[in-house]
DNA sequence: GTATATAAGTTAAATTTATCACAAAAAAAT
DNA sequence: ATTTTTTTGTGATAAATTTAACTTATATAC
């Protein structure tokens, strides 16, 4: 109860959190406090504290929060106190770069199954995983009851992928593909596009 | 004069409706309207209208948006009715990608310099780039009068190359490293980072 | 030609989001 | 032991953002 009533751009913020938190760790730290994680990131202090009121009370006045405890905390309220099989769609440049990304490994996901459409590519060796016919994705991908999926086809073919990843039971998308996707109610989907980003730095500069 | 108070979240926006309607154009649409925009991309027609009307009045009642003419119009707002020459600083797995990334260029940007900080690497040809050595990074970028950079090194040396380009001239900064970089007033930063996205779906996954 | 439908731009209202300020608690300093 | 400082969690307030409603203009149907 309750969970669903906290605002997404304040779950949005949770993930920065975590991330900033187990960097603090990495560099020795124990404790810190909504003004330290704060000024780490340029968010306001009261900011973090009613973020984090949300879920629960887990600093201590007079001292702040600890660090690893924080993190517990958080990775289980993002359902990142487990590991997350993940597929990937598209091995063309992008795919083989993310194929070979070691960073999700400690962050809660791994990519556990690769697919492309391509007859040359297919049955290859690609960062220690063969690359399968994407015209078996729905079988696998239900198969190994994978739930989280990385598009990274052509926008062109992107929607297409979609409506299969989410006919195989996958229940969040993040498309790397510049196109906007539909997906059903109770399906997540998240964009990576640096383009947009670049355009909205580019409107402050002349 | 106003353009300063447009808010940040609307300028957010910008791209994802110049996104849209290039693709409308390619499917061969010549106008479109606030609410046939609007269910592309799932946003109400009443804010894209509202959004549109801190830049100016590009639509016609009863008809709507000329799609060429609000491309135009977007293009000029966001500044990329010109080239943006582009560095890009860490010629890893994902450098890699992006270097060999032709979506560029029909945008507004351009890939101009690579560089990178390993001796086995810089020298070598990567989609048609000479890798240039990091450590002449402030000459080569000053020579060149780049504006626009983006960070694929690890996150360990990020604000380092961070702080490299910002003296450098760079006003724009896109960092693919999972850290928060500090930048001055008037540099501009975004971040792109999967794990974020990723935690941000699985918070609403049980 | 008139009526109906479409749709922009805008003003006002509603909703959401962020900030402020303070009480309570703990820690540190005196 | 007492005072001062730090810091959380929160209720109240302020600010920002979105939605809805409305006016005006254009286009289409009859
Ligand atoms: N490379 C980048 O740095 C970069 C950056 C941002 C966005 N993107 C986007 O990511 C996507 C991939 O980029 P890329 O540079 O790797 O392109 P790419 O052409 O090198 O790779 C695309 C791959 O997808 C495969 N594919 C196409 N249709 C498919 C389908 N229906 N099922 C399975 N596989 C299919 C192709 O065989 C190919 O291997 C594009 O949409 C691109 O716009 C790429
Ligand atoms: N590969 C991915 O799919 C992916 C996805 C998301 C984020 N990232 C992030 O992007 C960054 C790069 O990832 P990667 O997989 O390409 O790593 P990588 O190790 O393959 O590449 C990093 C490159 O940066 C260079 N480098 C390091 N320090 C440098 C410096 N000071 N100056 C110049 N060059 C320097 C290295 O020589 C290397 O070539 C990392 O921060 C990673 O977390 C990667």
């Amino acid at each position: 109860m309750g969970k669903r009533i906290v605002p997404d751009i304040v779950v949005a913020r949770l993930p920065l959190y975590l991330q900033t938190l187990k960097q603090l760790q990495r560099e020795g730290e124990y404790t810190t406090s909504s003004n330290g994680l704060g000024k780490r990131i340029d968010i306001s202090a009261a900011q973090i504290r009613k973020d984090l009121s949300h879920f629960g009370e887990f600093g201590k006045q007079g001292t702040g929060y600890a660090i690893s405890y924080l993190i517990e905390q958080l990775e289980e309220i993002l359902n990142v106190n487990q590991v997350w099989d993940m597929a990937l769609v598209g091995v063309g440049f992008l795919g083989h770069a993310i194929a070979n990304f070691r960073g999700f490994n400690s962050h809660g996901f791994q990519v556990k199954l690769i697919f492309d459409n391509n007859p040359t590519v297919i049955g290859s060796n690609i960062a220690g995983f063969i690359v399968q016919d994407s015209n078996k994705m729905e079988e696998i991908i239900q198969e190994h009851n994978v739930k989280v999926a990385m598009i990274t086809v052509d926008s062109d073919h992107a929607q297409e992928v979609a409506d299969r990843l989410v006919k195989s039971g996958v229940k969040a998308i993040l498309n790397y593909a510049p196109v906007t996707i539909k997906v059903p109610e109770g399906v997540q989907i998240q964009y990576i596009d640096p383009i947009i980003e670049l355009q909205h730095m580019t409107y402050y500069l002349d």
